[in-house]
DNA sequence: CCTGTTTATCCGCATAGGCGGATATGGTCA
DNA sequence: TGACCATATCCGCCTATGCGGATAAACAGG
């Protein structure tokens, strides 16, 4: 119970609601994607990804410099259920479609030449 | 999408989480039910009662000097799809037959006589 | 090694929120 | 009205948690 209480309560915040959600419909991103896409410090972002890590919402992955984040494969399935119930709720949210749409603009300013993989 | 982590964060806490599960499998309560089935104190309690209200889980409903809190009827489609998944997800958790069972001893010892409706 | 880049963690601060006991509120009944 | 219920709210206390800036850690390339 005090299990369950704690996987919602690690989606019970805007900022690791928004990443969680952009991960599911995104696939794997890195960390400064993420930034990108939710214009907050490079910290905040980050310390809000090692709580959805610690709390088995997402798995971590490094390629060289970068970290990239995505969902984990292995949810349970009131996870599972959950997420997919998110994700459609908040397709049609203002917030959420800005999100996706600043991702896309960041990664086109970075010109794919030097950058994330 | 602040609206949404304000609903879940309602669920995020094992009492409130606890109180949730067990108007969903009992339906209607008064709070010296639920006071006798979680065993914790009614200032406790009715605090968490007043916080699932707020955010729109419960309704409540006078009755002489009782008050019976209730799901609320009119969930949104993702607090109702999140009620049912918990709901089922909990029914072999221990804690949460345990609640149960408590309720069905504290109403036999109440005698139906005096008590709450 | 040394430098630069990316990410994680630390710091101090401010606020939110949980708790139990005490008190207030609102209702019933005599 | 006054005594007595059930419930809500207040109080002080303590812990948890969010934040941005600063620093640390991990890695790549010269």
């Amino acid at each position: 119970m005090k299990a369950i209480a704690e996987t919602l309560k690690a989606l019970s915040e805007e900022v690791r609601l928004r990443l969680l959600i952009l991960l599911h419909r995104e696939g794997e991103l890195c960390v400064c994607d993420l930034m990108g896409a939710l214009e907050l410090p490079q910290s905040n972002i980050s310390r809000h990804l090692a709580y959805l890590k610690n709390s088995g919402w997402v798995e971590a992955r490094r390629q060289g410099v970068w970290i990239h984040y995505r969902l984990a494969p292995n949810l349970n399935p009131l996870m599972r259920e959950m997420v997919t119930a998110l994700a459609r709720e908040t397709t049609s949210i203002t917030e959420s479609r800005r999100d996706a749409a600043n991702l896309q603009l960041y990664r086109q300013n970075k010109k794919g030449a030097e950058a994330c993989q």
